[in-house]
DNA sequence: GAGCACTGC
């Protein structure tokens, strides 16, 4: 094991290896974990895992048409030279699109061709269809209905319960039925881990291979082909592949499997489904859900004639499940006789504890546990808090021979994987929502539900996401009461009474309802789907959360807002936005990376804020896991300790063996199998960038290149000190704290930005870094809220001032910034000119080496910087011999010196006005300020450069 | 002085 090694210093300049994919860090990963893992390395047949963004780009074409346009299959010349420039660059999909225009039509012999080779590709998909056997599950009982529906209907809703079979089975109907041929059947699920063992279920049930007739795909891992006929993978997969195939032309049927979760990606998926169905009469679509509500995706799928799709009901093969009902409240009977009984409340672990106590004396449990048959039992709570309150209250109660588990998503893989592993005697599972439809935990013979968990919402008020804790849904609690009749019949305790479980709502708010809708308008406006109010939505998101979208996709300058024609509304920064695989605020970082030169380090960054933490802390060791880890700590930033983790790791990854460096990592409380997600996620990103023909920095970046960029993402995360309140001002009115393990819990810097803001207890910023007022102001130019105040006459600047406010979403950046008040407000100033220089002739006649009225424009170097906050490190030079043609200015003094020498000379090496920002094609300066020359004059910095649209100043920094 | 859970070419 190597000593505390101080974190190396930046990286230096190193060419890029062909492949973006990091090198591999030796071993198969292969170890199972509770969740995420992908099975990695190679396939089942030890067939090579295909590299990402390598070979044959399979199945863009269905496979009866898999002809592929060239321009698809390889990079033409003229884009691979485009990649080195900067400036503006074409867009590539109308290139395409006019490319496609421009090639000739096929000749009748190379249509015949084609149309032999597309028989021949059919008749070799439907010779490798394996024979088809049903084994005795509930499904197959109904199969021939399930057959009959899908033949005669476009789109069937079927409903079963977990154990019913319908995830493995329905693919081998649709196989039979003839499905699969034309096109693949595509079969999503909505987590990695089950995307990979449906598909490994299903080929084990068909006997063929894993990636031959049956594949999957999940991200970073594709073991799939042309050929294959049953592909499964996560819905995530199947909403990108719309980006290339807007028809799904592959598919010939799609089964959306447990569509009642409703993830975002399943309201996106079933909302275009709705819309491409009349496009492609030949899809069939299959949805299905557990029992509740199944009527809702039938109304959803209507057909020409209005009726709603069939839904084919499965019988679960499940145990019945005894429900009691204990609130918490104990009930003693009046001390004096015909007065209402006393009800006194008590605790939730109480509740527990007493629970637990009742299900251990249940008739012959204990004996059945000695005999080794499976009587454990599943508390449900909100989280990680609630989780250590009762297991210390039940370790307390010293059961005989029992076992208390935690079970929560932060905890560490070892402490998660416990739950798996076999054992004697009794075991008492304490578990947040992971255990509803996540992980399966075995042998569960009794639930204790406490009836709320933490509900991720978004804001409206502060556009912020909350996790407060809820009561949970009557669907939610029926979900959790069933995982107990998995194995036999079981008994639910729920701490909540009858008549609070009835009054409660019927399912929870799916997540369209409940989060920031900027990714999917985003991904809606580059398919060119229109009107995000007209789309078929399964349920409709509030036209409030939209336009919350939409502000934050103009803060990130994705979308243009003054657009009107929505086709033409994204920018060129949203379309990028819009193919880069993470979240829209960090791929605006990465944008802006591109023109600050820091995209290698911000992408290491963005790849680490878009996974779970790589930092282990396991609840007996948190001391010895926070002492490993503050070596690579940053005072100032989050994001640079990041950097320097990443640093360590490709080091040692270097220096060690694959074992040994697996065995470092235990050691020093970094989870291997989420490193190894961290560099995947590095490598499809290099990837995506690259095809975007934007390329990684070969120089290290500077700590200010790398926030500068980090910030553009962040616009409306920052937070100014409040000394008073030991708290920071945030955006619209937010205060918010920093989070202990931030590094910046102790020094409470003047400004700070946050890669997340989330309320809990209170609202915490996780990961932060200091910022700079003047940053923020350049990069939020586009945001900015501008007033004066206190015009008056300046004899020493010989012009109208006042004092500027400036704040962005309500946060002050400015506060007394003197301004010339010319540009702003002519009438008042003219009055002031007139009143002291002309009536009281206040004023120094200038020399012909001095400058006049430029001084006291907004934004002139001169004026001041005037910072909110004391600790700008930034303060801007100021350059005396600025100038601007004034001679249209009606309030300008006539006589005007130009003093020669800067105007339109050479560039000052100190103007900070660099030609990046003018013209990048990622950062549009196009702003409107209210303080926009209204004659259109122009401003010079001093240096020559032309800003003439973006009066702000911009500080060096 | 602390955090539900997923997910993407």
């Amino acid at each position: 094991m190597s000593e505390s090694p101080t974190p190396e210093p930046p990286r230096p300049a190193r060419p890029r290896p062909a492949s973006a994919t990091p090198p591999d860090a030796g071993g198969t990963g292969r170890e199972g974990v509770a969740q995420g893992e992908g099975r990695r390395g190679r396939g089942r047949r030890g067939r090579p895992r295909r590299p990402q963004g390598e070979g044959e780009r399979q199945g863009e074409q269905p496979p009866d048409q898999g002809e592929q346009r060239p321009d698809q299959r390889e990079q033409r010349p003229d884009q691979r030279e485009r990649g080195r420039g900067r400036g503006p660059r074409p867009n590539r999909r109308n290139q395409q699109g006019d490319r496609r225009q421009d090639r000739p039509p096929p000749t009748p012999e190379e249509r015949e061709a084609r149309r032999v080779a597309r028989e021949k590709r059919l008749a070799a998909r439907a010779a490798s269809v394996p024979a088809i056997t049903y084994p005795d599950l509930p499904v197959s009982a109904v199969k021939d209905d399930i057959a009959a529906a899908i033949r005669d209907h476009q789109v069937v809703i079927i409903a079963g319960e977990t154990g019913s079979g319908k995830t493995t089975q329905i693919p081998k109907v649709c196989l039979e039925l003839g499905r699969g041929i034309a096109g693949q059947i595509g079969h999503t699920q909505p987590r990695r881990i089950a995307a990979r063992s449906v598909a490994e279920r299903l080929a084990e049930e068909l006997d063929v291979d894993l990636g031959k007739q049956v594949g999957y795909q999940v991200r970073f891992t594709d073991e799939s082909t042309r050929d294959t006929l049953v592909k499964v993978m996560t819905d995530g997969i199947l909403l990108n592949e719309l980006q290339r195939d807007r028809d799904l032309r592959r598919y010939d049927t799609i089964i959306i499997d447990e569509a009642h979760e409703r993830s975002l990606n399943i309201d996106f998926v079933l909302g275009y489904l709705k819309q491409l169905l009349p496009r492609r009469p030949d899809l069939k679509v299959i949805v299905t859900s557990a029992t509740i509500d199944p009527e809702r995706f039938a109304a959803h799928f209507t057909d020409r004639d209005g009726k709603p799709a069939p839904i084919i009901e499965v019988s679960g093969r499940t145990y019945p499940v005894e429900i009691r009902y204990r609130p918490l409240v104990r009930v003693e009977p009046a001390k004096t006789p015909g007065k209402p009984d006393v009800e006194t409340e008590i605790d939730q672990v109480t509740g527990i504890c007493e629970a637990v106590e009742e299900l251990w004396t249940e008739g012959g449990a204990a004996e059945r546990a000695r005999e080794g048959s499976g009587e454990d039992i599943l508390v449900f709570l909100s989280g990680e808090r609630e989780i250590r309150d009762a297991a210390d209250a039940l370790e307390g109660m010293n059961l005989p021979g029992t076992e208390i588990l935690p079970l929560f998503g932060r905890l560490s893989a070892a402490e998660q994987h416990r739950v798996f592993s076999r054992h004697s005697g009794r075991r008492v599972v304490l578990a947040t929502n992971v255990a509803e439809t996540s992980l399966t935990v075995p042998g569960i013979r009794y639930v204790v539900d406490a009836g709320t968990a933490r509900i991720s919402r978004y804001s409206q008020r502060t556009k912020v996401q909350r996790l407060p804790i809820e009561p949970i849904s009557r669907a939610s609690a029926n979900q959790r009461s069933g995982r107990c009749g998995r194995v036999s019949d079981g008994i639910a305790i729920r701490l909540y009474s009858e008549a609070d479980h009835d009054a409660r709502p019927e399912f929870t708010d799916p997540e369209i309802l409940r989060t920031n809708l900027a990714s999917v308008i985003l991904q809606m406006t580059a398919l060119g789907l229109g009107d995000i109010a007209r789309f078929p939505f399964v349920e409709a998101p509030d036209s409030r959360m939209v336009t919350d979208g939409l502000r934050l996709l103009h803060e990130l300058h994705a979308i243009d807002p003054e657009e009107k024609d929505p086709r033409r509304r994204l920018t060129d920064v949203g379309r990028r936005i819009a193919r880069l695989p993470v979240d829209p605020r960090l791929a605006r970082m990465m944008l802006a990376a591109v023109d600050e030169g820091a995209l290698r380090e911000v992408m290491t960054i963005v790849a680490a804020l878009s996974i779970q933490d790589v930092r282990e802390r396991p609840l007996e060791k948190q001391a010895q896991a926070d002492q490993q880890h503050a070596r690579f700590k940053d005072e100032k930033s989050d994001f640079v300790t990041l950097l320097n983790l990443w640093k360590y790791l490709r080091k040692q990854q270097k220096e060690l063996s694959g074992s040994a460096f697996r065995r470092m990592c235990k050691n020093e409380y970094l989870y291997y199998l989420r490193i190894r997600e961290w560099q995947d996620l590095v490598g499809q990103l290099t990837t995506t960038m690259r095809e975007l023909d934007l390329e990684p920095n070969s120089r290290p970046a500077t700590s200010d290149q790398v926030h500068r960029a980090l910030l553009t993402g962040l616009l409306s995360q920052i937070g100014l000190y409040d000394r008073d309140k030991r708290e920071y001002l945030g955006a619209r009115g937010a205060r918010f704290a920093i989070q202990p393990g931030s590094a910046l819990r102790r020094s409470s810097p003047e400004w700070v930005m946050s890669a997340e803001l989330v309320e809990t207890t209170r609202l915490w910023a996780r990961t932060n870094a200091e910022t700079d007022p003047a940053w923020i102001e350049q990069a939020g130019a586009h945001l900015l809220k501008r007033s004066y105040s206190e015009p008056h006459w300046s004899r020493k600047r010989a012009g109208a001032v006042a004092t500027e406010r400036v704040t962005l979403y309500g946060v002050p950046l400015v506060t007394d910034r003197q301004v010339g008040y010319g540009s702003i407000d002519p009438e008042t100033s003219r009055a002031l000119f007139i009143r002291h220089a002309l009536v009281e002739e206040d004023w120094d006649t200038p020399t012909a080496s001095s400058t006049t009225t430029a001084n006291s424009w907004p934004g002139s170097p001169n004026s001041s910087p005037g910072h909110a906050g004391a600790t700008s490190s930034s303060t801007r030079t100021p350059s005396s011999s600025s100038t601007t043609s004034a001679s249209r200015r009606p309030w300008s003094p006539a006589r005007t010196s130009t003093p020669g020498g800067r105007r339109n000379g050479a560039a000052d090496p100190s103007c900070s006005r660099s030609p990046r920002t003018s013209s990048s094609p990622t950062t549009p300066t196009r702003s409107t300020p209210p303080t926009t020359p209204t004659s259109g004059s122009r401003v010079t910095c001093g240096c020559g450069s032309p800003t003439s649209s973006n009066p702000a100043p911009t500080p060096t920094a």
